[in-house]
RNA sequence: GCUCAGGUGGUGGAAUAGGUAGACACGCAGGACUUAAAAUCCUGUGGGCAGUGAUGCCCGUACGGGUUCGAUUCCCGUCCCGAGCACCA
């Protein structure tokens, strides 16, 4: 009986959907482990076979836990809003809603023949209304919520109206986007306006003006995440600031609790640093300068990590958009700062950052005083103080900062070393190390000490404080555009009003067109009665990240219309276990979940801070290029071993018609059209590709596509070929060629079970070295899917299957444990023998086989002797010998007395079950 | 510039509380079976030197040092590739 994988895989996919063989339900008699994937975007071109490398991994575990006993929760869905689908449709006129439904038709196809144990009836997808009531329900809930320092946690606005109503802003410590300051009796005499914008000052979500990233082509503003290097990662258009009226998140309020439990997570600690550097954790001092611009004075508040050095501050600088920048330009200054600031917004983000180098900058005419010096220093205006981070306003130390030194050599102010013996004659000295002078009281002291010393002194005397600041940003949480979340909030006399949440959801309307109104208004302000009670409803949506926060909440209670998630169904299932993804969503997916998630929890929702306890980032599977080469100005092609013999020119050619690096001629003849005249130079009678390791995309002809290798090696080919082509979390590249190693390895596990045309297994009992060879294989394979080396252990079946068959083991009680070790990599292929050993139920329901040391302990050991670090030849020795037996056996061995030549042994050493080194 | 991860045969990769480097697989070469092909099986396969031969010796884990009886593994320095952040005061 042949192994026909294509008859068995479909027979057992069947097999489970009919049985549902993987829904689970809670079940507190059994321990609870949630493994869970990141849920794909379904684009349009389908999967390809990089793509499932992360979910075989989190199938194999699941499978696993399963055999383990645990009850095993394995969700999938969809990530379903997005720009791609959008973009296709203001091409096309096509409604989004369809492509996505094709597309995640496609996926769920793709990703069933493979066999992935997912519970299929928990399937989300954040574009049904059902879902995303639940994330327009977590917005108006963090609408609904401020954050209070005090306590550290969110707390409902309600709580704060009470305290503004007693006692104003007295005692109150809470996020904000502005320190507001007023009397319980002025709040309650502000009008309904003024109380509505004030708190919008301290909502979690909240509507606020601010320097956004706007991307003109996409006709929408981007988060942080979303930008690299001055461009749109969708699309890869340019990004330029802006100044806008936009929903927002207060991430900026869990900065210092997303940065602690860092270390209660099980991630890699790549991931968790740059987490850490997202976050950007700075520990300094805030310090107030008198500023006057001839006419008045102001203090102004800088922020400072070196307040050591403020002997040293020569100047102060601005960033072109701060609020002092107003304030403080005087009357003969006016034009030149003017014109400073008009250059500095036209320029792009991008440009910016390419204008590194340059220095500008402009003087405002104003001065401030050094609170310690008190001299008089300028205040300049330049680029490279940002707006947005500290307060957009620096003291400037040249002879220890870079980018103060540039600046103060271009515009010619004073430079003043403060570390004894340091060179600054070409550039600063930027090291917190040496001894400071020219510094005060701090002379003397190493910088190590002056720091704490300069921010206490300032601190007594009333000129400032310790203070920690952070680079992460509030989340921009609104887009332009049409296929996303609705915000439900309408806007009555200027003020936002949430909806009712039983209201919810509040859904997509139709539109004629997917693109912005004539007038710049975001496409949903197209929808006729798009308003409620006669009010406009906001029209601008969600952004990608918000449908992505919870979802794995959802999964656990897919269908309850009531709450995001039950308490019951939260408490048994917690939160996730094992979470597998792409390092790509290390600053956004990773960090907005994590935040919504300790909202969620603070609120009272949720039992767990932390969303994902292990998380393991896959590689990329990159692809495998083949190139022709074509004789310039002809339609000649030249193999690749002959082509530095020619001028040639290398054309991507499709991997499918390659095969081992042989070009199928016929197969390229009728790739394309101009092709099919072709002429070959061959080397060897053939014509050979070259080839490199390349990104897997569709325009370089490289893509291998799942279906074709389930199709032609089955799916448990692909799946444990996957495994085997390297360590799960390594980039590697693609390479068809190796999976016949692996369905040979396949073939062979399936004869071990038949002989001739027929099943056949013995029960005649195993035999020491059989059994030895069962429980070796289970000591590793179990220990490696622990540590996710999931290709060691596919060599490790590799091995035990050609042992056993060199053994001609037949036995059933070695092949029944078999084939449950090997189900969780091969599951098709384990059902099939399962069944015929007998078994009613699917091998998910068997028990994982326990290990027995008995059988693999050695009853000798053979060591290898060496002299002076050099082999010389083997002994071999019962184990249970102790060092100095050891030592006395090498010493008779007529071997040693031929290499010693009758002198003696200056030490020996014996390592335990590894090697015996004399040393003569 | 800063941070992190990595560099092992023709290829993917094994092996690190320091102990026989190259498991396993691909590819390649040769052989068996076959009318032939496919499939299957067997043998060889890091480099160099010596020998008819079994075999023996030397060199080898990016490069240069160090610690050690012994280093792919630990330490110092250099080079290279990848990823992330980047005027963050």
């Amino acid at each position: 009986m042949e192994y026909n994988f294509v008859d068995i895989e479909k027979r057992w996919q069947a097999y489970w959907a009919k049985h549902k063989t993987f829904e689970v339900k809670t079940d507190p008699s059994k321990p609870k482990y949630y493994v869970l994937d990141m849920f794909p975007y379904p684009s349009g071109a389908g999967l390809h076979v990089g793509h499932p490398l992360g979910y075989i991994a989190s199938d194999i575990y699941s499978r696993y836990k399963r055999l383990k006993g645990f009850n095993v929760l394995h969700p999938m869905g969809f990530d379903a809003f997005g720009l791609p689908a959008e973009q296709y449709a203001i091409q096309t006129g096509q409604h989004p809603a369809v492509t996505t439904e094709q597309n995640i038709a496609r996926y769920r196809d793709q990703m069933e023949r493979i066999g992935f144990s997912y519970d299929w009836s928990r399937e989300v997808r954040t574009c049904d209304p059902a879902y995303y009531k639940w994330t327009q329900w977590a917005f108006l809930e963090m609408f609904d919520s401020f954050y209070c320092n005090i306590c550290q946690k969110a707390v409902p606005i309600s709580e704060l109206v009470k305290r503004f109503a007693r006692n104003g802003t007295e005692g109150v410590n809470a996020a904000c986007t502005e320190e507001l300051e007023f009397t319980a009796e002025q709040w309650n005499s502000f009008s309904e306006k003024e109380k509505a914008e004030i708190l919008m000052n301290y909502r979690i979500a909240y509507q606020g003006e601010t320097a956004v990233n706007w991307c003109p082509m996409l006709g929408t503003v981007l988060a942080n995440d979303e930008v690299k290097e001055g461009f749109s990662i969708r699309g890869g258009y340019p990004v330029e600031q802006k100044k806008m009226k936009q929903w927002q998140l207060r991430v900026s309020a869990y900065a210092e609790r997303l940065l602690d439990n860092l270390e209660t997570l099980e991630w890699t600690d790549s991931l968790k640093e740059m987490q850490r550097n997202w976050i950007g954790r700075s520990q300094g001092a805030e310090m107030v300068f008198k500023v006057s611009n001839g006419s008045q004075m102001y203090d102004m508040t800088i922020f400072t990590t070196r307040a050591d050095t403020i002997f040293g501050v020569t100047f102060m600088v601005l960033a072109p958009e701060s609020e002092w920048v107003e304030k403080l330009t005087t009357e003969e200054q006016r034009e030149a700062v003017d014109e400073y600031l008009a250059m500095a917004a036209k320029k792009t983000e991008r440009e910016r950052m390419a204008d590194t180098h340059n220095v500008t900058g402009v003087f405002t005419g104003s001065y401030a005083i050094n609170p310690l010096t008190e001299e008089k220093i300028p205040v300049w205006i330049s680029e490279y103080v940002l707006a947005g981070y500290g307060t957009g306003a620096i003291m400037a130390v040249p002879a220890h900062d870079s980018r103060d030194y540039l600046f103060a050599k271009h515009f010619n102010l004073p430079i003043v070393p403060l570390i004894e013996g340091c060179d600054i004659s070409q550039e600063s000295f930027d090291a917190k190390e040496g001894t400071m002078c020219n510094s005060g009281f701090l002379n003397g002291m190493s910088v190590e000490e002056a720091i704490p010393a300069a921010i206490d002194y300032v601190e007594a005397q009333g000129i400032g404080q310790r203070k920690i600041n952070y680079r992460l940003r509030d989340a921009i949480f609104s887009r332009q555009r049409y296929w996303g979340e609705p915000f439900p909030i309408y806007f009555k006399d200027g003020i936002a009003v949430p909806m009712d949440i039983s209201a919810l959801p509040l859904e997509l309307p139709e539109v004629d067109a997917f693109l912005p109104t004539e007038s710049g208004e975001p496409p949903l302000a197209r929808a006729i009665g798009w308003e409620i009670d006669g009010y406009p409803i906001e029209t601008s949506t969600m952004p990608g990240f918000a449908g992505s926060s919870a979802y794995y909440l959802r999964y656990m209670d897919p269908n309850n219309s009531e709450a995001l998630v039950s308490r019951e169904a939260n408490e048994y299932w917690r939160n996730v276990d094992l979470y597998i993804g792409g390092t790509e969503h290390a600053t956004g997916h990773l960090i907005y979940s994590r935040f919504w998630n300790k909202f969620l929890f603070d609120r009272g929702y949720v039992c767990e801070e932390e969303p994902f306890k292990k998380l393991i980032n896959q590689g990329m599977i990159q692809g495998r290029s083949n190139f022709v080469y074509r004789i310039q100005g002809s339609n000649t092609f030249v193999s690749c071993g002959l082509k530095d013999q020619y001028d040639t020119m290398e054309i991507h050619v499709d991997v499918n018609i390659v095969e081992n690096d042989r070009l199928d001629i016929e197969a390229f003849k009728s790739w394309m059209p101009d092709y099919a005249d072709a002429e070959f130079i061959l080397e060897y009678g053939e014509y050979i590709c070259g080839w490199a390791i390349e990104k897997m995309s569709k325009s370089m002809f490289n893509v291998v596509n799942p279906d074709m290798i389930c199709e032609k090696y089955g799916a448990d080919t692909l799946r444990m070929y996957e495994m085997f082509l390297g360590p799960l979390e390594q980039s590697k590249p693609w390479d068809t060629r190796g999976i016949d190693g692996v369905h040979r390895f396949l073939r062979k596990f399936w004869r071990l079970y038949h002989e001739r045309d027929a099943f056949a297994v013995s029960d005649v009992k195993a035999t020491p070295a059989e059994l030895k060879v069962l429980h070796k294989l289970i000591a590793k394979v179990q220990s490696d899917i622990e540590s996710f080396s999931f290709n060691t252990s596919v060599s490790a079946f590799m091995i035990a299957v050609n042992e056993l068959s060199d053994l001609k083991c037949d036995k059933r009680e070695i092949l029944e444990p078999l084939v449950i070790l090997l189900s969780p990599f091969a599951p098709h292929i384990a059902e099939e023998i399962w069944s015929s050993l007998g078994h009613e139920k699917s091998i998910s329901t068997a028990s994982y086989p326990e290990y027995v040391e008995e059988y693999t302990i050695e009853d000798s050991f053979e060591y290898p002797v060496s002299f002076n670090g050099k082999l010389r030849f083997k002994i071999t020795l019962p184990l249970s010998i102790s060092p100095e037996e050891v030592k006395a056996a090498v010493l008779a061995d007529p071997m040693t007395e031929r290499y010693l030549q009758g002198g003696t042994p200056k030490k020996i050493i014996v390592v335990p079950s590894k090697i015996i080194n004399v040393v003569v």
